[in-house]
Parts: structure tokens; sequence; C-alpha cells
DNA sequence: AACCTGACTTCGG
DNA sequence: TCCGAAGCCAGGT
């Protein structure tokens, strides 16, 4: 384990496949860390910009997305929805379908 | 160095 | 089922 934290998360989160999606706390376990989702999260935030991260795959726990209207919620969900991730009448995504299990 | 904040998660009422 | 509070970790001020 010589790669940090942060490194190994942006690995994954590189991995999602079109389509699917993934929860913070999924990807943070998955780079070893099950507390770190908000560590995530800034990874998103120092990265989104400048590596071409598909962060509209992340959503929360609860297969929602956590951005607020005008501030990104409206962008993330044309996203997904353009890759066929349905939402149902709450907003929310059906993670038994879409969430992406990792090999 | 201390304090604050965040695209979270989980538990309890 | 919904809302509020607490817990966690790292980076920014």
């Amino acid at each position: 384990m010589t790669k940090s934290f942060h490194q190994r998360a942006l690995e994954i989160i590189k991995q999602i496949p079109r389509g699917k999606v993934a929860t913070y706390g999924q990807i943070a376990a998955l780079a070893g860390n099950p507390r770190a989702a908000r560590q995530v999260v800034r990874i998103l935030h120092s990265s989104s910009g400048k590596e071409k991260l598909p962060w509209h795959r992340v959503i929360n726990s609860q297969g929602r997305i956590s951005l607020k209207p005008n501030h990104g919620y409206e962008l993330q969900k044309a996203l997904l929805a353009k890759e066929g991730v349905e939402f149902d009448h709450q907003d929310t995504v059906d993670l038994a379908c879409h969430l992406w299990l990792s090999p």
C-alpha cells in the first residue's frame, strides 16, 4: 500500500463504468477507509475540474443527489439521465439496478 | 497550531 | 417515513 487514500480513491472513481453509479461511502471503503466518505468529496472538488472524473456518477448512500438545486443538482441529474440512469418520482436512483459492483 | 467547513453516514426520536 | 444530532477525516483559512 504505497499509494495514498487520495490516489486510490481517484483510481476507483475513474473505473466507474458509464450508466452506473457509486456512493461516497462505497468508494471510501474500496479505497481502504470506510469512514472517509467526506474525503472522497474533497477529492472530487480538487480533481473534478482538472482530472476527467465521472463525478456525476458519485451520489450518497440513499441513491440521491446531495447537491443543491441551481448548484449542480440539475446538471448531475441530466448527465446521469443521459447515460441511462433512471430516477423515480422521488429523484432517487434505483441502486439495486444502477449501483456499480466493484470487480 | 487551532478552528471551521464539507457533494457523507448512521442512529435515535 | 422524516428530521435532527453526533461521528469522522482532511484540507483551507
